[in-house]
RNA sequence: GAUCCCGUAGCUCAGCUGGAUAGAGCAACUGCCUUCUAAGUAGUAGGUCAUUGGUUCGACUCCAAUCGGGAUCACCA
C-alpha cells in the first residue's frame, strides 16, 4: 500500500499538469502537518506556485483541492485559508492503511548496500566513565541504529586510547603508592582504581611542585624539576621500548580498567563489533606523510618537519611530522583512517566526538580529501556539545564530575523510589523488580541525553533532571506498558481485527494517532540523514502524547460498536509497536508493565 | 588577535531546512481516578524568538553588523 504522500505528490503533480498545465516534480511537492486550529492533516502552502500558475495563491488552492476532492480516493475534504491548501485524508485510507501495518514490529528501510562505521565512545584508559561520555556512548550507539534502520550495514568502532603519558601517571603512583592494591582487595571497580591513582598522581605532584617552589624554583623548574613528572616522562620511553615490567605492568593496569568499562558498557546497554587500540596504531600514518611529500600535498621545512598549507581552504598550516620524525596526533588518525577502511571497505565513516575537536577534524578531512582517499567524501564528524553543570563545566581535578556508574544508580535507586510509591508492581519477583528499576532508570537517563539535538550544548541539572514525568523517558515507557496492558485485555476478550470497517467513522484523536504514524518514514529518514536521534526522540515523545490523549478520551472497551471496539484496539496494538521501535532505535526498553 | 558554534516562556528544550495567531515539559494555578495503569489527562497563565539593519508576497529560520556565552587556533592528546 503506497504512503499517502507519496499518492498526494503524485495527485497534486496531475493537478497542475491538468489544470494549469504545469510541470512540477512530485518529489518537489512538499507538505507540512496542518496546524491544529485547522481542519485536515496535510498542509500544501501555495504562495510559491503563484507565479508559475498565474493565479493567486487562495485560487490555486482552491482549484488543487477541488481535483484532489475528485479524483483522489484518499482525500475526502479540503479548505483553504489564505494561501494554505488544508487536505483531510479520508477515513477509509486511515483505516486501510492501520489494518495493513499494525501488526509490523519493524519500520527499518530495506538495506542499501552501503557500509558505515561509527566510532564513538573511545576512552582513556585512565579514569572512570563519566557524563561527557555517557552522551557520547548513548548518541553513537543511538546513530548506529539508526543508520542501521536507514539500510547501512553498520560497524561500531571503540577506539580506545591506551597509550600515552595519562595512562603513565596512574601507573607511576600506583608503583609507588599502591601497595600491590587489585580490584579484588579493594572491591574497587578496575576503572576507578585505576583512576584513583590518576588523581593521586596530580595531588601528589601538586605537593612536590609547592614544596620545590618554597625552596625557590620558579614556576618553570618546579614543573622540570617535579621527579613524579620525570617518573611519568621515563616510563613513557621505556613503554615505547618495550621494557618488559612497564608492559606488564600496563597491561595489568589496563586489564582492570577493560574489565571496568565492559561492566559499564553492559549496564548502560552500549556494544561494539570492534575495538581498535591507540598502543596498536600510534605509529601509522607515516607512511602516508611520505607519499604526501612525494605527491606534493605536504611540504618539509629546513628543520625536517612536514606540514600541510591550508590557508587555502581558510585553515591554517599544519603540522603533520615532527621534526625528530615522531607522529603527532593526526598522523596517527590519518594512518587509522586508512586502517579502517582497510579492514571494512567502509563507505562512510562517523566520528562520535566532542566539538572542542571540531578544527581537529576539518584539518583531518581536508589532508585525506587532497591525498586523493577513496573514502574521503564519506567522512562525518558528528560534533555533539558539551554537556555542562549547574555550576559550569565539569572538572576532573575539582571534583566536579558526574561518574556514570554512580549516576546510573542513583537514576534507578529513584526509579525504585517512584515505582514503590506507586505499588504498580506487587506481583513482580524481587530480580524482576530490580531489572524494571534499572530499565525506567537508564530509560530516563537515555532520554535526556538523547532528546536534545546533539550539536547543541546541554545542561544537566542533577537533581531536577531525574524526572520521570512529561517529556521524559519513563512517560513513553509508561505509554508502552499501558499499551501492553490494553492489548493484554484484547486477548483475554478475544477480539478480532478481520472485519470490514467501512462503515466507520473515526474521531480526530483516532486519526491523529495515524497521521503521526505515516511522519515515522520521513522523520527516520531525516533522523538518518542528520545522524539525529533527537528527532526520533521527540518523534515517539509526540507519539506518547496523542496516545495519551486519546486514552483518556474515548473509552476503548466500553464502547456499544464492536468496531469501535476493534478499531482502537488496533490503533493500540499499532502504536505500541511504533514506541517500542522508536525506544529500542535510541537504545531504550519498553516494559510491559510498570 | 583569528576562526567556529550558540542566544526562543522564570528553568530545560522543540520549531519539519522560508509559511498561518512561535510549541512542549518542568515550576504556578483550576478541573478529572467505583469504569481499559493518574509515571496520565483537560484547562489557565507565561514571548519584543539577544539587538539593529537588509533580502521578499512572507523571516525564529537566509545575509551583515553589534552585544552576550562557549570552544578552538601547540613539534599536547
Amino acid at each position: 500500500m503506497q504512503h499517502i504522500e507519496y499518492i498526494l505528490q503524485q495527485a497534486v503533480a496531475e493537478a497542475f499538469m491538468a489544470l494549469f498545465e504545469v510541470v512540477i516534480l512530485p518529489s518537489d511537492i512538499k507538505f507540512s502537518p496542518t496546524r491544529k486550529e485547522f481542519e485536515g492533516s496535510h498542509t500544501l502552502t501555495c504562495f510559491q506556485f503563484a507565479k508559475q500558475t498565474g493565479k493567486a495563491p487562495d485560487k490555486v488552492g482552491t482549484e488543487i483541492g477541488t481535483f484532489l476532492k475528485q479524483n483522489c480516493s484518499c482525500v475526502s475534504e479540503f479548505n483553504v485559508v489564505k494561501g494554505f491548501l488544508n487536505i483531510t485524508i479520508s477515513d477509509t485510507y486511515i483505516i486501510k492503511y492501520t489494518c495493513n501495518n499494525f501488526r509490523k514490529n519493524t519500520f527499518d528501510y530495506p538495506t542499501n548496500g552501503q557500509k558505515v562505521m561509527v566510532e564513538y565512545s573511545s576512552p582513556n584508559t585512565n579514569k572512570p566513565l563519566h557524563l561527557g561520555h555517557l552522551r557520547n556512548n548513548f548518541l553513537g550507539f543511538a546513530v548506529a541504529n539508526v543508520l542501521k534502520a536507514n539500510g547501512y550495514e553498520v560497524i561500531k568502532a571503540n577506539l580506545i586510547n591506551d597509550r600515552g603519558i595519562h595512562i603513565c601517571k596512574s601507573m607511576i603512583a600506583y608503583q609507588k603508592y599502591g601497595n600491590n592494591e587489585t580490584p579484588d582487595t579493594t572491591g574497587l571497580k578496575g576503572d576507578k582504581l585505576v583512576g584513583k591513582y590518576y588523581v593521586e598522581f596530580d595531588k601528589q605532584s601538586k605537593v612536590i611542585k609547592s614544596e620545590l617552589l618554597e625552596k625557590g624554583c620558579t614556576e618553570e623548574e618546579a614543573e622540570k624539576l617535579n621527579p613524579l613528572m620525570l617518573a611519568a616522562q621515563n616510563m613513557l620511553v621505556d613503554w615505547e621500548n618495550g621494557d618488559d615490567q612497564v608492559i606488564a605492568l600496563w597491561k595489568k593496569m589496563n586489564g582492570w580498567v577493560y574489565q571496568g568499562f565492559e561492566n559499564t558498557y553492559t549496564s548502560i546497554g552500549v556494544s561494539f563489533d570492534t575495538y581498535y587500540y591507540e598502543s596498536n596504531t600510534y605509529l601509522l600514518g607515516k607512511e602516508i606523510v611520505e607519499e604526501g611529500l612525494k605527491n606534493g600535498v605536504f611540504y618539509q621545512k629546513d628543520d625536517n618537519s612536514v606540514w600541510i598549507d591550508l590557508t587555502e581552504e581558510g585553515l591554517d598550516h599544519k603540522l603533520v611530522l615532527r621534526s625528530d620524525g615522531t607522529s603527532v596526533y593526526i598522523t596517527q588518525d590519518m594512518g587509522t583512517a586508512d586502517l579502517k577502511y582497510k579492514d571494512f571497505g567502509i563507505q562512510k565513516s562517523i566520528y562520535v566526538v566532542g566539538n572542542e575537536q571540531d578544527y581537529h577534524f576539518n584539518v583531518l578531512f581536508h589532508i585525506l580529501t587532497k591525498l586523493k582517499r577513496p573514502y574521503a567524501s564519506g567522512l562525518h564528524h558528528l560534533s555533539y556539545g558539551m554537556v555542562d553543570l549547574p555550576m559550569g563545566k565539569m572538572k576532573s581535578r575539582e571534583g566536579t564530575v558526574v561518574d556514570a556508574d554512580d549516576l546510573v544508580n542513583e537514576m534507578k535507586a529513584e526509579a525504585e523510589k517512584q515505582t514503590t510509591e506507586l505499588g504498580k508492581i506487587d506481583s513482580f519477583s524481587a530480580s524482576e523488580a530490580q531489572q524494571l528499576y534499572h530499565t525506567i532508570g537508564l530509560g530516563a537517563l537515555k532520554y535526556f541525553l538523547l532528546k536534545v539535538d546533539p550539536k547543541k550544548r546541554m545542561l544537566f541539572n542533577p537533581t531536577e533532571s531525574i524526572d520521570f514525568h512529561g517529556n521524559t523517558g519513563p512517560f513513553i515507557q509508561y505509554t508502552h506498558a499501558r499499551i501492553c496492558a490494553i492489548a493484554r485485555k484484547s486477548n483475554e476478550l478475544n477480539i478480532t481485527y478481520d472485519h470490514n470497517f467501512d462503515s466507520l467513522v473515526l474521531q480526530q484523536c483516532e486519526k491523529n494517532i495515524i497521521t503521526h504514524i505515516l511522519l515515522l518514514e520521513k522523520t527516520l529518514k531525516q533522523a538518518g540523514d542528520d545522524y539525529s536521534p533527537a528527532l526520533i526522540a521527540n518523534y515517539v515523545y509526540d507519539l506518547a502524547k496523542l496516545y495519551n490523549s486519546f486514552y483518556g478520551e474515548v473509552s476503548i472497551f466500553q464502547d456499544p460498536d464492536s468496531l469501535k471496539v476493534a478499531f482502537r484496539s488496533m490503533i493500540s496494538v499499532y502504536t505500541g509497536h511504533v514506541i517500542k521501535y522508536c525506544l529500542a532505535l535510541i537504545g531504550i526498553d519498553a516494559p510491559e508493565r510498570m
